[in-house]
DNA sequence: CATACCCGTCAAGACCGCGTCAAGAATCCG
DNA sequence: CGGATTCTTGACGCGGTCTTGACGGGTATG
């Protein structure tokens, strides 16, 4: 069963899209402002969340970034304005699809379907991987240290938002070009350097030999991929 | 660089979207009618596609699903027609996003962005060819060791350049001309030796006799073809 | 049989991309 | 308000990649 977060601070839009949703076989979870947005995305893992940017507490957008640094999951975007300057943001910063109020109910469902159609493929991915010593759990957020009873390895935001990128695509290929749109946004498609800064800090946490990476690896002129062990 | 398929009846619109996407580095191909869409598409393998439904020859609906049947790039559904019901129809067909005009190029442009950057993360089924004892995967730029437990092959950008315009084409001949152009560009048409020497380079890497080619053929004064095993 | 053309091969220098170090700017936190 | 962390930006050296030229052998041609 799918589960949907939507986020809402209009009561009455939230009652009726549960509704809608629990009679369509949706598993629903809501929350009303941005704070409980980002608590319940990170304990219920919703496949799908539906957010309205209008929210009391903080912009819409920084919920976006802050889902977006861990998790893949599609976001739909609820609005009511209309500008193309909104979308445009919203979209860049992780969105996947944007809807402006009022809105018919049955393009909401098909907008949704067409995003966890998109993403279902993948959606067993397993969401704790190994990297030299390290036990990296991407929805948890944490990364275990090399021996037990070690202390947990810390990461930073965008170091976090850079491996969630790669870990999440095993085996394959990303693109500097795609790890700088992910990441940094799609005005920064040129700066490879970044790349280079945050990759070496990648491997100095996680690798055991950094200077010889096993799982991050750097495929010249293309990209990085991260090779997952066995 | 992104290959982007636009189709539309109205020539203004074809053009205006052609200039404003070639000066951002898109690569660009256009189709006014349904039929020469699904011809084009089948040609050109586009990583995107903006999908007009108002076409003059058929439903746009019966392009996404034409399209859909052996493809997954995204589509963009450009329409006039705003009503929730012709929403539901193209999403449900396969669509990934619908834009009713009129739309702000700006717009258009983040949702593409958007399109991609979640297509690039689950990218493609696996296009995988046999070259002697190597398996290539074209989507995933990668090429396993020729047996179980080598290492993998490695390939500059411009062998891979040169290899998967060779493997997209299988069993038939591509000029000289052609190569050089997709490859190196416009301007290096005559520079055959650019061929002789990563031809070489790509056989070395991948044949198990590099003498004797079985599967990267040359056919001189032509070209270069790729044969399939089997 | 001589010649011209095309291809495969080798070699060497120019050039580019990557890893690394370092320092200033911005931001977060107490 | 001050200290610490994180982010941004620049510079440099090295190794690999690309470019370019030259040579020899094979094949078609007259």
């Amino acid at each position: 069963m799918t589960k949907v977060l939507i986020v809402d601070d209009e009561p009455q839009i939230l009652r009726a899209l549960r509704i809608n949703l629990r009679a369509r076989d949706y598993d629903v979870e809501v929350a009303a402002d941005g704070a409980s947005a980002l608590r319940t995305a990170s304990a219920y893992h919703p496949d799908l969340i539906v957010l309205d940017l209008g929210l009391p507490d903080m912009d819409g957008v920084d919920v976006i970034r802050g889902v977006r640094g861990w998790s893949d999951a599609p976001i739909i975007v609820l609005s009511g304005r209309a500008g193309s300057g909104d979308k445009v943001v919203a979209l860049d910063a992780g969105a996947d699809d944007y809807v402006t109020k009022p809105f018919g109910v049955d393009e909401l469902l098909a907008r949704m379907r067409a995003a966890t159609r998109r993403h279902g493929a993948h959606s067993t991915r397993p969401t704790v991987v190994r990297i030299g010593a390290h036990t990296v759990d991407i929805a948890n957020h944490r990364v275990s240290g090399g021996h037990p009873g070690d202390q947990d390895v810390r990461l930073t935001p965008t170091e976090w938002h850079l491996l969630s990128t790669l870990v999440r695509n095993p085996g394959r290929l990303v693109s500097q070009r795609q790890l700088l749109q992910e990441v940094w946004g799609p005005q920064y498609e040129s700066e490879t350097n970044y790349l280079r800064q945050y990759m070496a800090q990648l491997r100095r946490k996680l690798e055991p030999d950094p200077a010889h990476p096993r799982q991050l690896i750097t495929e010249p002129g293309m990209g990085y991929r991260f090779l997952a062990p066995d």
